[in-house]
RNA sequence: GGGGCCGUGGGGUAGCCUGGUUAUCCUGCGGCGUUCGGGACGCCGUUACCCGAGUUCAAAUCUCGGCGGCCCCA
């Protein structure tokens, strides 16, 4: 809103400047030099994505970008707190049914290496430690890359009967992969720094297939908590996990309309087992490989949240996981400072009573710079306190993802209401994001259509899975399938089966984008 | 995998082509004062030519290499 009051503004001037001459078109021209500079100050739009993220990650503290190696960064201790809270969510999830460990880092090559698929799916982005000291080591340590080969030994040791199973433990761990594109803050880094990975094992496929669907559902949980819509899609064969049966994986559609992979759930079938003997005694007394599962969340949701719910002004991000839940600004006038002060200080503890973060600013900016920092930081409500609320026993009361202001009664401030209003604005995130979904998502029964679409969103269109007709998709379009739809949307409805674009054989409804 | 562009205070930039003065402007940051309902103002202070080698009397500027960043194509 501020935004469009301001190009108003300036759109009104240039017409008229073009009328009048001599000083007052001169005043003009200052007058909008210094709009212009004050843009300077604000975020790129973020019709702009890619710059706008990079501006919005910096500026309000989430990472440090300046560490001088390419793909790693640094959390700020803002950034830190939002991604502890997300996490914090992540680990109340699997807590339910999966118990927490922790793996070595290094992983002996000798292991790294004896699952044939999976050692050529990551051998290109592995580092390595060769040395150490100054001596030269007998066997290479890689940087874990993912946890499989460093688990997988041990869970050999661990599992000696059907009765050791279900096996389900999760680490949230750094993991390293030697990138040589494009990295960037959270999105593509070449040290994973939240990578929250669970393992588990069974006794026969169909009991691993049951944790599959168990672990979609939980990630569904997470992402609903975050107000995120995903797409639930199997990837296809040659875009499968290396060394899983199958991978179903959880893509969003950012701003841009790129999709990015934010979650993913493999099937291992038996194939690691029989790599790593883990094998069991059955209850007649024979013995049979396990079935395994893995399923992996890293910050990518942390770069989801804050870039699918944020705005012009910054972060918008749910109340349950906003640093800042609740920011009060008080209205300093010349002689009722205290009185000003005293209220909002009354305010801050009750606040903090009930268990929520606040911060009193009490800095010595005026109010406005405050409400465009504190709207930067995401922070979900804010209160404003001046004399006119001391004087009525009222508060100044507005919420991030609203333009507006209103005004109620301190007594109106429950822990009842709070939540009430938490919930509300959790709705309005979802919401939104839904409805930017549908519009990134077209169905196409044509291929000449979808090149040019899928520059902006997503292209929906039903496929034989075949890697003959995947690759004139992908040539005639320059964008990737993802796959095809685990489960039907709620923003799409047609139907889950029809004629392959390609071949015209039997297809199914299938995903193609341009991914992160 | 291939190609192109760039690196100047904490952030954003001018200067580079055509080598030579005290390196430009905005913002930020620290101090003091007046202020405070959507990015206040005044005064004072603060900080930079990515690293290394070369050419040259002289390099932010030209050349090469490294590191880092951005964009395009596959």
């Amino acid at each position: 809103m501020q935004f469009e009051g301001e190009k108003m503004g300036e759109a009104e001037k240039a017409a008229k400047q073009e009328k009048q001459e001599g000083q007052e078109k001169q005043d003009k021209r200052e007058k909008q030099d210094k709009q212009k500079q004050k843009k300077v100050e604000s975020l790129p739009s973020k019709a702009n994505f890619s710059e706008w993220y990079h501006e919005l990650i910096q500026r309000a503290e989430l990472m440090d970008v300046r560490y001088p190696v390419k793909g790693l960064y640094v959390w700020f201790p803002f950034g830190f707190k939002l991604r502890q809270l997300v996490y914090g969510k992540l680990r109340e999830i699997m807590d339910r049914d999966h118990d927490e460990v922790y793996f070595p880092t290094l992983i002996p090559e000798t292991e790294l290496g004896k699952e044939g698929e999976h050692i050529k799916g990551f051998e290109d982005e592995v580092y390595w430690v060769t040395h150490g000291g100054l001596d030269e080591l007998d066997v290479k340590l890689a940087l874990r890359p993912t946890s499989e080969t460093a688990m997988y030994p041990m869970f050999k040791l661990w599992i000696r009967s059907h009765t050791d199973m279900p096996l389900r433990v999760y680490q949230i761990v750094n993991i390293f992969r030697y990138e040589t594109k494009h990295t960037r803050p959270m999105i593509r880094l070449r040290e994973i720094t939240s990578f929250k990975e669970a393992h588990t094992v069974h006794r026969n496929f169909e009991e691993a297939e049951e944790q599959v669907k168990m672990a979609i559902g939980l990630y569904k949980e997470f992402y609903d908590f975050l107000g995120i819509p995903y797409m639930v899609i199997k990837r296809p064969e040659w875009d499968k996990f290396p060394g899983a049966a199958y991978t179903i994986a959880f893509d969003t559609i950012m701003p841009d309309g790129k999709t990015m992979q934010i979650g993913t759930v493999h099937h291992l079938a038996d194939n690691f087992a029989k790599t790593f003997e883990i094998k069991y005694e059955t209850p007649d007394g024979d013995h049979s490989f396990a079935h395994q599962t893995c399923y992996g969340i890293s910050e990518r949701c942390v770069a989801a949240l804050i870039s699918i719910h944020g705005d012009d002004q910054g972060l918008v991000l749910p109340f349950e996981v906003s640093p800042v839940q609740f920011v009060i600004i008080p209205v300093l006038y010349k002689g009722k400072e205290e009185v000003v002060m005293e209220a909002s200080r009354e305010i801050e503890s009750k606040l903090k009573k009930y268990g929520y973060r606040v911060v009193l600013d009490d800095s010595d900016e005026r109010p406005g710079a405050k409400y465009y920092k504190w709207e930067l930081k995401g922070a979900a409500i804010r209160i404003e306190i001046g004399p006119k609320e001391v004087e009525s026993r009222e508060i100044t009361i507005s919420f991030r993802d609203e333009k507006k202001k209103s005004k109620i009664s301190v007594v109106e401030l429950t822990k009842e209401n709070i939540e009430k209003w938490a919930a509300e604005m959790k709705k309005r995130l979802r919401n939104k994001a839904l409805g930017f979904m549908k519009e990134k998502v077209r169905y196409f029964d044509a291929i000449n259509d979808i090149k040019e679409w899928v520059g902006e969103g997503v292209a929906l269109v039903h496929f034989c899975m075949s890697e003959d007709c995947a690759e004139v998709i992908e040539k005639d379009t320059s964008a990737g399938i993802l796959g095809s739809f685990e489960e039907k949307g709620e923003w799409f409805e047609g139907n889950l089966e029809g004629e392959c674009i390609v071949c015209g054989g039997r297809g199914v409804l299938s995903a193609i984008s341009k991914a992160y």
